[in-house]
DNA sequence: ATTATTTTTTGATATACATCAAATCACTTT
DNA sequence: AAAGTGATTTGATGTATATCAAAAAATAAT
């Protein structure tokens, strides 16, 4: 069963009947294909995401025009260029969809008049920011710090057992930091 | 001129005046010597710090018993395990002055209990995690990510000039993930 | 099925940085 | 000032991972 975005929404932290159902209404339900662009560099980041089913990876293009993956999100996971979106200044990085998405968004300007509209509904943002979005880069902040390249690849493989089926070599190495040449042999043990 | 604990607040997010007075009435004003520690591994971060005046530095032991540095909070900045003190689980790493420091201190429980008393409130806390915590973490990562040794240092010495005077080279490099030596290396301009 | 295109693997070499050991420098304390 | 202690620098060597080039395998297009 697909899980909606009331039940996501609850998750985070119950809200009121009637503080829900304002919030519900906010959001867009969307369909986008493979390769579609959610965030170009250049353009302030206007939504918050949630995924209901797909995947889509974030990315720098550096200066030798190099792709370079910061993130995944796979599956019932918010998306959003954080410093873009709460700032509302021009992105850095790319989201793009690498699988077929389904999404709920909201914007901006909805999710600042909620926020002030509703107490708790700020309540609620504090658990989401608290709790998916620093949580996920602190952890990625000390895999980077203290993990080597093999044992960053087999935390993601514990994580995400299915990755290696949904996402190719090149985009994971990418994000792991190393090349797809030493991923390549990690995989086959020469490592 | 020091700066004030109302002028940090203020500064975050504006509150009305008798939310400010009540806020204002939860906090501790502090005085520590350095090398004290505000947080140990395994104990749960009870407080969210803000910094008058002095220096702190966050760091993990690791399996071989090495202290590795993840951060600086120097100044006017807040200081908190976020992971520790939004879960109130055990923290994994510790949190030491490395200089006399002149602090301010709110309980997690004061918090949440401000945090559900007064809506303003709420707004204001998630401008101080937008602001103070994603921002830096997300640029760290991204120093982490794409910056060479060299250039991390750079950087610390652009956005800290006076740090060398305040922090030792074992120290900073340690938060800069590379050994002293190849600091020192840096520093000589050998690198 | 055959060809074209993309993805993954393999090999040889280069480089950034770590590690270990020792020397030098800079403070304290007597 | 001398001795002691911790901080920093230097040198020699080792290791993980990058880079470049090419082969092999998998996937898509004709």
């Amino acid at each position: 069963m697909k899980v909606t975005l009331e039940e996501i929404i609850q998750s985070i932290y119950p809200l009121p009947q009637q503080v829900l159902e304002d919030v519900l209404e906010h959001f867009q339900h969307l369909e986008y294909p493979k390769n579609y662009f959610l965030l170009k560099p250049g353009k302030p980041c206007k939504y918050l995401w949630f995924m209901i089913e797909g995947a889509v990876r974030y990315f720098y293009t550096n200066e030798q025009g190099k792709e370079i993956n910061t993130w995944f999100s796979l599956d019932t996971q918010i998306i959003t260029d954080t410093t873009s979106f709460v700032h509302q200044e021009p992105a850095q990085e790319s989201i793009q969809l690498i699988e077929n998405c389904e999404l709920c968004a909201i914007e901006y300007s909805a999710l600042q008049t909620l926020l002030q509209k509703h107490h708790s509904f700020a309540l609620w943002y504090i658990k989401l920011v608290e709790m998916h979005y620093i949580s996920q880069i602190e952890d990625r902040l000390a895999d980077l710090q203290f993990l080597d390249a093999k044992q960053r690849y087999q935390k993601l493989l514990n994580h995400y057992p299915d990755i290696t089926n949904r996402i190719s070599l090149g985009n994971i190495a990418s994000y792991l930091n190393i090349t797809q040449e030493t991923l390549s042999r990690i995989r086959a043990g020469k490592i």
